[in-house]
Order: C-alpha cells, then structure tokens, then sequence
DNA sequence: CGGCACGATGTTACCGGTAACATACCCGAC
DNA sequence: GTCGGGTATGTTACCGGTAACATCGTGCCG
C-alpha cells in the first residue's frame, strides 16, 4: 500500500497564500520576473522551491489557448532512419520550447488519421507528418485546423501546409543508372509494401522507369515487396534468387533490406559483388561497416527533422516560411557492393 | 498566406446551442450515450460530427485531474531494443484508452530528471523509467507525486513503486561461463559506457565476476567501453585487437556493439569464432542473420514492455499489483561465433 | 386520483492557470 | 501641495470541459 493520496501537488493557489500575495503575482514572478519587486519575487521563488511547485499545463494550455506539443506522426518507431528524423525534429522544436509527441502508424492511412485526430484533440500547436499519402479525412482535419504542419521525407506537389524532402523517384533512379552503366543485367528490385508508402512507391517507379529508358525490361518476377525489416529482405532475397537465379545486382529501397538481401547471398555462398551486386538507399551506420561495404544513397535524414523543426517554429512565432516546400536533396555513395 | 485563423475549432458550447441542449447534455451524449434520449443523442451526434468537433483534451484532463497520459523516458530513440520496449508499452496502454508519450535522455540521469519534470507538469497519470539509475531529485519527485511508475529493464532491490527487468549480471555471466566453458581465453569486452547506465555496468560486472571465478584475471585493457552503437563496435574491437592480438573470444554487452565488432574482424581477415569467438547481448533481428549467426542472449523485450504498461493499467484503475518487482528473465541463444 | 420513483435535462461551481483591466502607492516637477 | 506617471500588486473573468446536485415531466401503483 503506498501513501499517494497523501499531499496533493501543490497549486499555484498554496504558493501565493504561504507568500500572502495574489495568485497573479505568483504567475509574473515565475513567468516574467522583472514585472515584480526583487523582494517578492525572491520570496516566491523560495517558497515555490521548497513546496517542489510545477505549473499545471494542463491548465496553462487551456488558458493560452497554446499546448506547446508537437505531434509527430512516423510510420515505424524501430526505424533508426526515422529515430534521426525525429531527433532532428526534437532538437529543432527543444530550442525553441515545444515539446515532441511522437505517434507511429506502421505504415497506414488510416491509423496516421487516428494519429492526427488524437493530436488534434491534445491541442498540439503543429503537426509533422511522414510522406505525402494520406487520407482525404487527415488532409480535411489539417487544413480546417489552420495549424503548421510540414509533410516530410517526400517532395509534395501540393503541400497541406509546408514540406520537406528530396524526390525518392530521382535519387532510385539515379543508382540504377549506376548500377545499369556498370553493365549489371538483369537488375531484381526488393523494396517496402507500396501500400500508403509513397517513397516505397516511387522508389520503385524511378527504378522501373531508368531500366525502362536504358531499354531494360523488368518483369514482376525481378520484383519483390515485402514489410520493412532485416528478415523480410532476406527472404526477399532468398525468394528472388530461387525465381531469377540469373539476377546480376538488387536494387534494395532501403538499406535494411539490402542487409538482409546480402546475409542471404553470403549464407549461399555468393560473392558480392562478383556474383550478384546489391545497392541500398538510406546509408544506415551499418553501411559504411558492413563488409563488403554498401553502395547506397544517402538521404540527408536528421536535416529533414532540423528543417522541418525550424519551419515549425517560424509558422509559430507568426513568421511567414520562405520555402515552403524544401528540397534537401540526397547523395550517391558507391562504395564495394556494385 | 492562409486561411488560418478563419474559423476557430467548434466546441463544446457550439454544438449545444446548435442542437437546443445544455452542454452538459452533448458531453452525456457523447461519454455515457444511455444517459441521454436516443432522439437527443443523434441530433448531437449529426451536428457534432458535422461540425467536425473533437472534444478539448487539455480542458477535460484540467476538469478531470487525470490527461490518460504516461510518460516513458527512455536512453534512446535509435535503438531497436528499445523500440521494441516502446512498443510494447504502446501496446498495453491502448488498450486501456492511455495514450504514450516519450522523452529520450542520451544516457544522462540529469537529463532523466529534467523530462520527469517536464512529463509531472504535463500531468501524465504514470511514468515508465529505464533503468534503476536515478537522480535523488528525480526519485524524489516521483515519491512525493504518489504516481504508479515502472522502472523497466533490471531489477530493482528497491524500486521507486514497481519494477520489470531480468538480472542483467546474471545474464552476462551466463554468457560468459559459455565461453569459458568452450575454453576460449584470454577473454575481452566491449560495452556501453557505465556511467549513468546499470544495464551496462551489471554485465560488465556479471562478466568479471565469472571470469574471476573461474580463475581468469580480466585486466582493463582486455576491456573497452564506449558508445552504443555499430560503428562504435568497429572501434573498440580495432582498438581491442591492437591493444591484445591474443583474445580469443569477446563479450559485446550489446549486439549493436558485436556486430560492429564482427566487421571489424572479418575486415581484418579473421576468422569467427576460429581465430576470434565473440557473443552479443540482446538478439536482434540481425543476430540470426547474420553470416555467422551471433550467438547471443535473447531478453523479452517486447514484454517488458507489455508487462510495465499492464502493471501501469492495473494501479491506474485502483487495483492492487501483485508482482511489484518482475522478474522476466532471460534465454541464452547459442549460435556461430561462438 | 395523488404520490412517488425514475428518466431526461438543466444549473452551478470548479479544475489551475492567465489576460486585461483596476487600484494603490510613491516620487518628482511645477 | 497637488497632480501626473510609472511601478507593484490585486480583481475579475474566462479557457472548455465535467461532477454533483437540482428540476421537471411522465407513467405506474395503490
């Protein structure tokens, strides 16, 4: 049995009576000294110091008309690619005083609106959201809110709000003109499920689109879709290889996967890249250590959270945001892999 | 420019007048629907979802001293052991209709007590701690705030309320019996920096104490400790191999860390576990894939947190909790490398 | 046919802060 | 000595919900 009913937390109200001054008084010394005599003030700040006094947000929030959260809505909480992006996101907003709630939807439309309705009704000041697929609901709640919101990881045509990413179409195409110049064919894909993933989507579609303009023809069976994890691109891997054993280099939408897809290749004794090539997209940590080291993309991940942060708080000071829609763009990083 | 600040969120009071009821009829139709005539309650339903009004958690949470929130602070964001712990969490308070909210500490105790006090001015209903490693301020607001709090991931002798964990000094002298066992000497570690984490400390302590026991002298350069993560693995294996070329076996205190520690020595051309033996701490998704698969101690991490958001859910309705301090154990996984 | 219990709804006050306005006081200038 | 202005503090009302109690019909029973 423990003793938690015992004192209550104590209230702005137990400050002021032990200080014998009004509740006001006690908010500007808390919140803007010098609007109170130094005497007073120090008084207050002793006596709040020893009752251990916590302004109540709760009640601040619904007096200021202002929470002072952030919601963020990611698809996955076990993806250190987005654990950077909402590090970046948490530093950007710390600086300035907001806190960061973070929501994870596992890669659906219809739980990031469930997300999106939660925050809403927590009153968060903004919203960060993943992508640019959402359902018509999430976009109408968004817009009627009036509140900031930055899409990010994706370029949006037409932002909600505001947006911050670079185009995963032209950077997967960009390292499948790498590996289709290195003379690989036929190139196998294995990437995420496409389902309300748009930077799964377009990964997919600028590399069908740069084998389709090098006159590459790539049929479904080259291509396999799977959930976003290590095991799942193992066995992508796995299921590829015993379908197109001839596949000469595997285009992976995300490093994970291309991890997995090379552990695969190990277990069945193929060299990489003198058998099959790999290329990722991302450049986890594991990349640059993995050995052979991976050929990737690198996607400037904790700078999306920073900006869209930055972007954030701009909105929330009543600034108006230059750039809108902000591309941060990605770099190729060959290194032994293809 | 746009249209934000055109039509302010519809309340309470709104839909009232709308429908021709108090407000306390619409929040009846809403929480406790029996309470109200079914021809008033879908009236309020068709014009609050018209309005599209979603109800004032702050306002609620102020009226009803309770925001169904609970704060879990955590070391990390980026790891995966971690998520998973979250995730389970997560898990087990949806249930019950609370939602999580997440606070990342870097490690740092001092920072552990600055999101305490952020989550008890929030007002959260309950908090979950990492660890048993706490500031004397931070117990002491937790005591003095009589919320139900879960220290999760060792054991807690005293816990602040409740506990869930394994011993974390036991599990590392399992694995290091192993490898003496299977007469591998002299033996090395890798670990996380101690400082401010107990989990790190008590399997560096679990794996010294077996060495001494079975007779081997462990001296501190057979030992490194640095960050966690991959590429920090890499370097303290580099760091270790240059230092004493004769290790035969290392103890990673995280898989994290051993796999880094396994590029490291595949870069450098030795064989694992012919010419080097090393055992992980964690089972990772990428323990089993990788080539050769890590042996390694498995902990149920998902279950911790499930168990610490039930143990939560339970005090939190006014109930009893039987098992204050849990004990969910752990389970040695002997794989390749060692 | 009166009284009573119950179901449906309204009224009042409060949760813990804060903005906006009101007041009291002191000091210096004329 | 009075008046104006600035500084320190107090008062009132409100943010958007909800508990607790009050009220008002209405139907059923004796």
């Amino acid at each position: 049995m423990n003793n938690r009913s015992k004192r209550a937390r104590p209230r702005l109200t137990e400050v002021a009576t032990l200080a014998g001054v009004s509740r006001m008084t006690v908010t500007r010394a808390l919140h803007s000294p010098h609007q109170v005599a130094d005497a007073t003030r120090r008084k207050i700040q002793k006596i709040a110091n020893r009752l251990g006094y916590t302004p109540d947000l709760t009640a601040r929030g619904l007096a200021l008309q202002r929470t002072g959260l952030v919601g963020a809505v990611v698809p996955l909480l076990t993806n250190s690619l987005i654990a950077e992006i909402v590090q970046g996101l948490s530093d950007a907003l710390q600086r300035h005083d907001y806190q960061l709630v973070v929501g994870a939807t596992g890669f659906s439309a219809r739980a990031e609106e469930v997300k999106v309705r939660a925050f809403l009704s927590r009153r968060v000041d903004a919203i960060y959201l993943t992508g640019i697929t959402h359902t018509v609901e999430t976009i109408r709640m968004l817009r009627q809110s009036g509140l900031p919101c930055v899409e990010g990881g994706n370029l949006a045509r037409q932002p909600i709000d505001m947006a911050v990413g670079y185009s995963s179409r032209d950077a997967a195409g960009k390292v499948a003109r790498y590996l289709i110049e290195r003379g690989y064919a036929p190139l196998g894909y294995i990437g995420a499920w496409p389902k309300d993933n748009d930077r799964a989507r377009d990964r997919r579609r600028g590399f069908v689109a740069a084998c389709r303009s090098a006159g590459l023809s790539v049929d479904d069976s080259l291509c396999v879709e799977t959930d976003l994890d290590l095991p799942a691109g193992a066995r992508a891997m796995a299921t590829l290889l015993d379908r197109r054993p001839e596949v000469r280099a595997v285009f992976c939408s995300a490093d994970t996967l291309a991890v997995g897809a090379m552990f695969e290749a190990q277990r069945r004794h193929l060299a990489i890249p003198g058998d099959v090539a790999i290329a990722g997209f991302d450049d986890l940590d594991i990349a640059a250590q993995i050995v052979p080291a991976l050929t990737t993309l690198r996607v400037p991940r904790y700078e999306i959270g920073r900006r869209a942060g930055e972007m954030i708080c701009e909105r929330l000071a009543g600034r108006e945001v230059a750039n809108a829609v902000t591309d941060v763009g990605y770099e190729f990083v060959a290194r032994d892999t293809a």
